[in-house]
DNA sequence: GTTCTTTCTGCAATGAGTTGCATCAACACG
DNA sequence: CGTGTTGATGCAACTCATTGCAGAAAGAAC
């Protein structure tokens, strides 16, 4: 059913078909937030997206916006977390998922390895709670931030 | 330094002495807000610690509290950590950092032990990534919620 | 108790994100 | 190509949370 390729934006070469068979609709307005999501590599929060939403199409409203993205995340092609301030962050979905390591100091996204959780997911599996790793997210201090709190004090 | 007890109330004890020595200040307002905080036992959320407020005083206004808030994690008495929607959730200091993990479908929340993260916390403490247990959060599916589901399919 | 310093409060404005509702437009069908 | 159905859009209003600023008050000193 899935075809399963390493190529994260693999999926965004036929959106319009995926949203077809699902009922959904290939709007302007859906095109141009795909466009963007294509031009960024990483993660963006949802109000850098509505602005560089605007850049294309100064009339784009954030209700259309934050609408698009849940169905886009409703079909798989993108995800979101919650970054330390609370604020949303999109990232195209990759191939597998996983959980991310912030740094509470400087922001960087490190992504966690199936290897860093596999205890965490064995343990919580144990006691009936299935995790949901596209959801994890672990805050912290990056070893150049630690390094400077350490120099600091 | 820091009496160390078991207690996770035991800090409420001498709040005001706390702040005093931190040069901090002594107010109805936050009196009020430990009082709120006292009553709650377990995990509430910014918007309901306004409302608990209000019910004390209507006189509340949001900020305050959510400076109170801030105060009150800054000399250790309270962590906030964000849920699933993003929004902040508030719970009295633990004698012990913990994470946690959420339910997606019903929001029940349970805590993290030791053995739970420990593999998560070495294998990123060994690329350098100092883990903040207290900003953990692990999102996924409670086993009754899971079992709901499989039940609907 | 009066005075002074400095923190805190409350207001008003802002930003991020969500939702209800009337209107509009994809797109399937004839 | 015209038409009808249904999903999408845009607006306006709302919630949660944050911030700048002027005025209020806690607490220390006298």
């Amino acid at each position: 059913m899935t075809v399963r390729t390493r190529s994260a934006s693999q999926g965004f070469g036929d959106v319009r078909g995926r949203l077809r068979s699902a009922g959904l609709r290939w709007t302007p307005q859906r095109r141009a937030l795909i466009d963007v999501l294509k031009a960024t590599n990483g993660h963006v929060t949802g109000a850098e997206l509505v602005e560089l939403c605007r850049g294309r199409d100064p009339e784009t409203t954030p209700s259309t916006v934050y609408r698009t993205l849940e169905v886009l995340e409703e079909i798989g092609l993108i995800k979101h977390s919650h970054g330390r301030d609370g604020r949303q962050e999109f990232h195209i979905a990759p191939s597998s998922e996983h959980g991310h390591a912030i740094c509470e100091s400087c922001g960087e996204v490190r992504e966690l390895s199936d290897a860093d959780v596999d205890d965490l997911v064995a343990s919580l599996g144990g006691a009936g709670f299935a995790v949901d790793l596209s959801h994890l997210a672990v805050g912290g201090l990056c070893h150049d931030c630690r390094a400077a709190e350490v120099a600091e004090a």
